[in-house]
RNA sequence: GCGGGUAUGGCGGAAUUGGCAGACGCGCUAGACUUAGGAUCUAGUGCCGCAAGGCUUGCAGGUUCAACUCCUGUUACCCGCACCA
């Protein structure tokens, strides 16, 4: 009985004495670098999940390495977060002793599945040597302008006295202990992200990501475009309004303003209602952190009694309201309300009793699609109700008096974008401490960078502090220092910084993982290029990408890597769900630990199988009868040694040519299940033949050995070839794939009544006259006229009779 | 509500991009070998039908000599964003 684990170990020894997998930098070969995400090294240990992408971007290391590339494949630990920082908390361990613990079952996992990670370059984010290195980068930030502090409405449980992310805070709950989560300002540093909005969206036509990962960043970065205007108010006053319709202005019957917006703070002196409307305000503040699909129902909201505002357009005297489906961050936090044409207006018309002006008759003058807003498809809508305008078509009409008010002054051609900056701020212990000082007489001042890195203290409480500050702020030796300015008493920025930090340029350190110098040289960065291939989760191709893509182009304008975009095709695989067709949770118990698949089938049998076990790209559940598939499909290329010949050419030429471009290509395309069927329907055809040939059998070997690199290396070793990852892919003879005689589908009015066999170099009346003396098909066609035959050569011939 | 994805035998899934639907694997059926089989080998296996034949890619239409593939409409499930003016 063979023992898979014992090879397995023999050919991971094997690897790591001999370097095998060693990417090295400035060699001559063509370099390509593939890219895992890395993975947050939890306390579960290796997902199965883990498994299927690396083993398939393994296979396409393997393959391409054989093929003569420099391939980087590199693995790391994106070990900053809370997890960790909830471990240190119970067990009072620092949350490194628990990273480092986690890391190395990881690793040992990953080496028990014979990944070809190329493991001198190994780091995690939580290394001081690499976090110098992104506190380092965020005083590029702030010294570019790009970083400044605001204050924020944060997540904040008052029973937890604790910060918490928005996902800890679903629903309105603190997940923890379940109370009403409540909303705290803090003073937060931001990073100037929407600055980048528009090179965000062009930087994409210099990428090859799938469309629906563009499509991903384009939804998120939100760009709209419209028209500012400026209103003004009766008696004095004026603010703005961010529109994209701006030929219903005509239309506007009230404007509604946002109760968390800034301009609402103005015009207090001259409410006459105001405690009606400071209640509004604070139901809002208290709302909003609440699930807001709770609260979509109706649309709420109190006038501003004694302000009037003035439609700019026809000077019409109408009110202003406070409504919280307003959001004071965004556009002007203010809207012209045209509930004729709005959906929402209409909504909020019609709870609060107010006028309704039609503005564009459509076409189809009965049409609701009129009040819901629909009228843009109609190309037959045109403007009444507009004055001058009237009769014109809505496209037409938005110009014009998109130009009228560019004229008058009083408004503005506007792109607005739903990304906000980034909050780059946590309160929380385990994290890249924010390299930045306070000091009371010259206010926030970067660290100097020869002092970076500023390390993590070594203490063993990390409760958080009452008052929802980071939990470094209690540790007062740590807090204390001296400005770098002005050399007085100073205090540090006890927030850290967001898990997203170190994973938005951990790529570019790879290239380059032990400068001390620099986070990575132009040099090898310049090497590398780029990085090739990026493969990770659906749930990461919107913020961790867009985070990563904003920062390299912040390095990239202040010179510090050679592309604006440094990641060029992005992938993502699917999910592996449990037996039950469910994601896989320990609440659910269907969780599969690769480790027990390892000890019971071997590592080749799992590999195989989550290559096989369905379209990459797409979820797929986890079945072990599928598994013992795969097991069986190797114990049988097993047992084929005994009866191989010595012959060193191939029995099938066809065979031999035509699954070797399969498995080339099907590698490059992510079609790893296709590729594993091709090497099954190679065994199947072997079995078929008279003899198996050294040849026929190394060549299966070599086809296998990227996904079953173990056993195929071992079979490989004993019926004497040298070893597989240091030979060379094979390179396959287009001409000797295409067959003499193939059989092709004969069809009757589109249906197939039978094959015929033709040869290659048939002309298509020979055809044609084999196709109509098929038995089965003259029988079909028989006393019937035969109005035409459609002759499609090497695929298909179709005979329309009448 | 908006955006994206998916839908094919008993099951996981193929289909050269408009050309013989169901490759490959699982499961199942029968047989061989066997003290035994959750091992191995051989044959069969989309559905209905004794058969000739008919039907079949979520559903309803359309384009085409030909549609899983393209177009229109529709349903269900999954994921992301959720009042973005």
């Amino acid at each position: 009985m063979i023992n898979y684990n014992e090879i397995e170990k023999k050919w991971q020894d094997y690897w790591d004495k001999n370097e095998s997998f060693k990417a090295v930098n400035n060699s001559s070969k063509k370099p390509y670098y593939i890219l895992v995400e890395f993975p947050y090294p939890s306390g579960a240990g290796l997902h199965v999940g883990h498994v299927r992408s690396y083993t398939a971007h393994d296979a396409m290391a393997r393959m391409r390495r054989m093929q003569g590339e420099n391939v980087l494949f590199p693995m790391g630990w994106d070990a900053f977060g809370a997890p960790a920082e909830q471990y240190a908390i119970k067990n009072h361990v620092h949350p490194k002793q628990a990273v480092a613990e986690n890391i190395k079952t990881f690793k040992g996992q990953m080496k028990k599945m014979g990944f070809s990670f190329d493991w001198s370059r190994e780091f995690s984010t939580t290394d001081p040597d690499y976090y110098k290195w992104t506190q380092w980068q965020f005083l590029q930030f702030y010294k570019n302008g790009m970083a400044y502090k605001d204050t924020i409405p944060v997540n904040w449980c008052p029973t937890c006295k604790s910060v918490l992310s928005n996902e800890d805070a679903a629903g309105g709950v603190c997940e923890r202990c379940g109370s009403k989560v409540q909303q705290k300002e803090k003073s937060q540093w931001m990073l100037r992200m929407s600055d980048y909005a528009e090179d965000l969206l062009k930087g994409l036509d210099d990428t090859n990501f799938a469309d629906r990962v563009k499509l991903g960043q384009i939804n998120w970065i939100g760009k709209s475009e419209g028209v500012e205007v400026d209103v003004d108010i009766v008696g004095g006053g004026k603010f703005s309004i961010f529109t994209t319709c701006i030929e219903t202005i005509y239309g506007i019957t009230f404007f509604v303003i946002a109760p968390d917006g800034k301009l609402i703070k103005e015009l207090m002196p001259r409410v006459e209602n105001k405690d009606e409307v400071l209640a509004y305000i604070e139901e809002t503040a208290n709302k909003s952190a609440m699930d807001r699909t709770e609260l979509n129902k109706g649309k709420t909201g109190v006038e501003v009694k004694g302000i009037k505002a003035i439609n700019p357009v026809n000077g019409k005297e109408v009110p202003i309201y406070l409504g919280d489906f307003v959001l004071g961050d965004y556009g002007t936090g203010a809207v012209m309300a045209v509930p004729a044409h709005d959906q929402r207006d209409y909504e909020y018309a019609k709870e609060h009793n107010l006028e309704i002006i039609k503005v564009i008759e459509s076409g189809d003058i009965s049409s609701h699609a009129v009040e819901k807003g629909e009228y843009l498809e109609d190309k037959k809508a045109v403007l009444v109700n507009s004055g001058e305008f009237d009769g014109l078509s809505v496209k037409d009409a938005k110009e014009a008096i998109t130009k009228m008010l560019e004229e008058k002054n009083i408004g503005r051609r506007v792109n607005n974008y739903k990304m906000r900056d980034w909050i780059f701020s946590r309160q929380r212990f385990w994290g890249e401490p924010i390299p930045m000082i306070y000091c009371d007489k010259c206010g926030w001042q970067p660290m100097k960078e020869e002092d970076l890195p500023l390390l993590l203290p070594d203490v063993a409480e990390y409760e958080p502090t009452d008052n929802g500050e980071s939990p470094l702020a209690k540790i007062d030796e740590w807090v204390n220092t001296k400005c770098p300015k002005c050399g007085g008493a100073a205090k540090r920025e006890t927030d850290t910084m967001p898990n997203w930090a170190g994973s938005s340029w951990y790529f570019l350190r790879f290239m380059d993982p032990h400068n001390t110098n620099e986070f990575a040289s132009m040099d090898a960065m310049k090497y590398w290029n780029r990085v090739d291939w990026y493969n990770g989760g659906m749930e990461h191709t919107a913020r961790h990408l867009l985070y990563a893509r904003f920062w390299v182009q912040f390095l990239y304008n202040i010179g510090l890597v050679p592309h604006k975009e440094m990641i060029w095709t992005r992938v993502s695989h699917g999910m592996i769900l449990g037996p039950d067709g469910l994601k896989m949770s320990k609440s659910k118990g269907n969780v599969i630990n690769p480790d027990d698949i390892v000890r019971e089938y071997g590592a080749d049998t799992l590999r195989v199988y989550e290559m096989f076990i369905g379209d990459y790209q797409q979820d797929a559940a986890w079945s072990e009868d599928s598994l013992r598939g795969c097991r069986k499909f190797i114990d049988r290329i097993v047992r084929m040694k005994d009866i191989i010949t010595d012959s060193n050419k191939y029995t099938n030429e066809v065979l031999a040519n035509k699954t070797i471009k399969k498995v080339e290509n099907d590698i490059l395309s992510l079609k790893y299940n296709t590729a594993i069927s091709s090497l099954m329907i190679m065994l199947n055809e072997y079995d078929k033949q008279e003899e198996v040939t050294k040849a026929d059998y190394s060549l299966l070997l070599t086809l296998l050995n990227p996904f079953a690199p173990h056993i195929t290396e071992e079979l490989n070793e004993q019926i004497g070839n040298k070893p597989i990852c240091e030979s060379s892919w094979p390179k396959y003879d287009e001409s000797k794939i295409v067959e003499d005689t193939i059989s092709i589908g004969v069809q009757v009015n589109g249906k197939v009544r039978g094959t015929v066999d033709i040869n290659v170099d048939d002309s298509e009346e020979v055809i044609k006259e084999k196709a109509m003396n098929e038995e089965n098909v003259k029988k079909h066609i028989e006393g019937k006229e035969i109005v035409k035959v459609i002759v499609i050569k090497g695929r298909i011939v179709n005979i329309v009779v009448k």
